[in-house]
DNA sequence: TTTCGTTGTTCCAAATAATGGAACTTGGTT
DNA sequence: AACCAAGTTCCATTATTTGGAACAACGAAA
């Protein structure tokens, strides 16, 4: 039984490792600084990543004896996109909202008890597909993140937050569990969250959980501002629209994700 | 030394092989559908499965029992998208290139001896992010995959070229590694390549390579039409916009990916 | 040209993990 | 209650992975 490592799995969970550090790298990287940050031997890292560039996961670039994302793992990467994350589904949905609130918006997954954030709109700038999206984050101390934990059933929601750092980030971070699942419970019966600056001083937010009729959480959608900008009563104003827009979301998520379940409620 | 599949590659390949299988059902599956087509074992495929569902690659749904593509995989999209596409590097030149010529505009890279397309402009439409783009199709067939293959180096378009299935779509398609040899040099000599309705009757297209100034083929940009709406002679007549707009290209993914080289150029 | 140093690649016996047929459990149906 | 299908676990066998160390390739310095 595996003591140390978090990951595990044999050579699979190995070959994972690897795949997301290269692609952590985000450009081309050689062999030895590779070397440097694993914790594989030479010869097996080599092997790993002689593995994953056979596979296409990988590519190799003979001329600079680099490694890097290969097109395998790019093909991927649509078909993740379009069934995974709510990005799609979302964008019309997101584009209406940043339209008319004049706000950052974000959407957001979790992903392994942390924050991904799968889209974005700058409210300035037009669409720039993936700009920041993709990012993640921590999620005790953001919006979406919280919005997110709270309607997490029970027995997640307490692996989840065993899985936070609890580092403190501002003044406002909640630092405990104890103190975090007192929020959570707000955060349910509010039934929206907000982010007091518990992340980054002068940056604010409110974000609505995206839940299905059956309770499950897909998601969060939060409306960001700066303290310079705006107020958290004048973000609470958002507060319709932005649930408004997340219950749009689930819906269309719903139909597209699990069309089979159109049946049992047309059917019986 | 391995004989019948392609795959190979261990536990790892094998591992892939199911990822891909799950990811290509576009929507979540169940392990005896998986099964059914699976070329692996009950109790392997079944272990294979839970090793990528704890790797996070894979989520299942305890609820339904299906499996889909998990929340790590779409953060290595991501990284794999920025990275090794094109897609955001060229999304400004395409939007550009497809409001001037006002007609469809695909961008496509190579994967394993296949074009895969990672963007597309529809020329009616706005912008639509992951419509068609993440698609396959053939290299010795299309407009982009025949400028792509023309200008790879010998050895892999050799390789690239014995891997290809010359069905015959049309009775324009060229269907032996001759005639395509042929049809190659003359694109070579050209600068870029025509689709003669070789893959789809009444489709035709002209395609130019993206190449980077030490002559490294990054991928391949087309504007297509239907012989109802345009004539290659009039398609001809936007070559050097579509030159342009992939000279542009190589230009900032150089910069972009490389951006090492740059000392190159400047110093010495 | 020779030597040294760095970086990448290969070997192989020992250690470990994967395999898959079959048995078993679970939940639903006749 | 008996049956059936879908999913899960077992375990001796088999095949793969492992990693220290030796080896090649290349370039830079002597």
């Amino acid at each position: 039984m595996g003591r140390g490592t978090v990951t595990g799995d044999g050579t699979v969970g190995k070959a994972l490792d690897v795949l997301d550090q290269v692609a952590g790298y985000g450009r081309p990287v050689r062999f030895a600084t590779l070397l440097e940050e694993s914790v594989y031997p030479k010869a097996t890292l080599y092997r790993l990543l002689q593995t994953l560039t056979n596979q296409n996961m990988l590519a190799y670039d003979a001329e600079h004896q680099t490694y890097a994302t290969g097109m395998r793992l790019v093909r991927l990467a649509h078909r993740a996109w379009t069934q995974s994350s709510l990005a799609p589904v979302a964008r019309a949905h997101l584009d209406r909202l940043s339209a008319a609130v004049r706000h950052t918006v974000h959407l957001a997954q979790l992903d392994n008890a942390q924050v991904l954030y799968v889209d974005k709109r700058n409210a300035a700038q037009p669409v720039e597909m993936f700009s920041d999206a993709g990012k993640v984050g921590p999620a005790y101390c953001t919006g979406v993140g919280k919005a997110m934990l709270a309607f997490l059933p029970v027995a997640e929601r307490e692996k989840a937050m065993a899985q936070q750092s609890f580092h403190r980030f501002t003044a406002q971070t909640y630092t405990s569990t104890a103190a975090l699942s007192a929020e959570l419970e707000a955060i349910r019966e509010r039934g929206y969250a907000f982010d007091r600056e518990e992340h980054e001083p002068g940056i604010i937010c409110i974000a609505q959980p995206i839940l299905t009729d059956n309770a499950r959480m897909l998601g969060a959608l939060s409306i960001t501002g700066s303290t310079q900008d705006i107020t958290l009563k004048e973000l609470e104003r958002l507060a319709p629209q932005l649930a408004r827009t997340a219950a749009a979301i689930a819906m269309d998520a719903q139909d597209w994700r699990f069309p089979d379940m159109k049946l049992q409620r047309t059917g019986t």
